[in-house]
DNA sequence: AAAATTTAATTAAACGTTTGTTTAAGTCAA
DNA sequence: TTGACTTAAACAAACGTTTAATTAAATTTT
């Protein structure tokens, strides 16, 4: 029927846009991966722009969850909230490393900034839960006192600079051709690792 | 004549793609930003396709340069190379930061995949001296026991993050809309100290 | 040094494709 | 028979590229 297959349009033009860009993505391709006829992209969205919004719509609820039960997790101290997060965090970018591509991409662009606002917001509680745990563990004395945004930054640009270019995480950590970091659990366990160590490292007194 | 003219589309050209993309940008931008005819860009270049290769091979060079002497400084030890290094790489980065995120924004996608090979390379050489120093470093056991190439991945991560995404370096570290993180020098500032205190936290035993 | 000739640079116009979108006719179930 | 779905075809606009004619510069010949 209907939302299913608005779906499967929604599916093919994540694909799409990840490895080729919105502008670099015909409708006709869209159409044509998704299996149905040109038209119906404007007849479900609207328009390709249209498209790409529902497209965000739809995958954004998937980041507005789970980091609000884990700040409020009485059983955990700040470091093992941390910790939680980082794992969290990990998973869920990497279960959907081509929609995560795809907004980076734009948020690169000028073009469509008027979308830039309603992306960003999708971090929005997610940074401000973060930021409200480093605070408190700098209160209690258990971290030293470090810069709360940069620290997001920090934790946030590894995981994406691992994630957002295949050929330059291959090249930085000297994988041959095959490799795929975004399957390789291997891979996800070291970067969690890697992780955790530099923050640990990075917050903790002595 | 025809070098300052080649020179200066090829400006035009990096200005428009880190604002709108490759695809998103149309010989006829380019050559009205350039203030030439369209025809001339296909008369010097041969294509947009070449036009970007030109482009990489003339913003390269400027990549391929200056860390080796920090490598082979004797009055500086491992922690004091990795700073300098820290220091470098802000700022070349900053001041070509929109031919950084035009060659990220290609990295990210399928299409012109030959180009890859070659602006990864641009880094090998930076890769290898980070990499030989943090080596250097743990052998002396200045240095604790890290993952060498994550630590990299770290680094570079952590000024991508801003760097690449002026919205959402804004949404992070909280500022305002007529803020501009690439010319302001209390922000770089602000990113360098972060950087080195979390290299020295990670990198440091005790 | 001037004139003649060759080469390079520049232009407006046109080329054939591809683009996103719309139309109008058709199918099918309710 | 209504209304939602689906289709092939057509739309104008924009795309990268090429052409053929013209101007400017450089080189050679007188």
């Amino acid at each position: 029927m209907s939302i299913d297959k608005k779906e499967h349009i929604v599916s093919a033009a994540i694909e799409l846009f990840a490895e080729n860009g919105f502008e670099g993505t015909s409708v006709r391709d869209i159409a044509a991966s998704a299996g149905v006829n040109i038209a119906m992209i404007n007849y479900y969205f609207g328009s390709k722009e249209k498209l790409f919004e529902a497209m965000v719509e739809e995958k954004s609820t998937f980041f507005r969850e789970k980091l609000e039960e884990i700040l409020q997790d009485g059983t955990k101290n700040e470091l093992a909230k941390i910790d939680a997060i980082i794992d969290n965090y990990v998973n869920r970018l990497m279960s959907q490393h081509k929609y995560h591509r795809v907004i980076h991409q734009e948020l690169m662009l000028k073009q469509r900034e008027g979308l830039h606002d309603s992306i960003v917001a999708t971090f929005a509680k997610n940074k401000a839960v973060m930021k409200s745990i480093l605070e408190q563990g700098m209160k209690k004395k258990i971290f030293r006192k470090v810069d709360p945004e940069f620290t997001i930054v920090t934790m946030i640009g590894t995981i994406n600079q691992v994630l957002l270019s295949k050929p330059m995480c291959k090249f930085l950590v000297d994988k041959g051709e095959d490799f795929d970091p975004y399957t390789d659990e291997v891979f996800k366990k070291r970067l969690v690792t890697h992780i955790k160590q530099v923050m640990h490292a990075h917050l903790l007194n002595k």
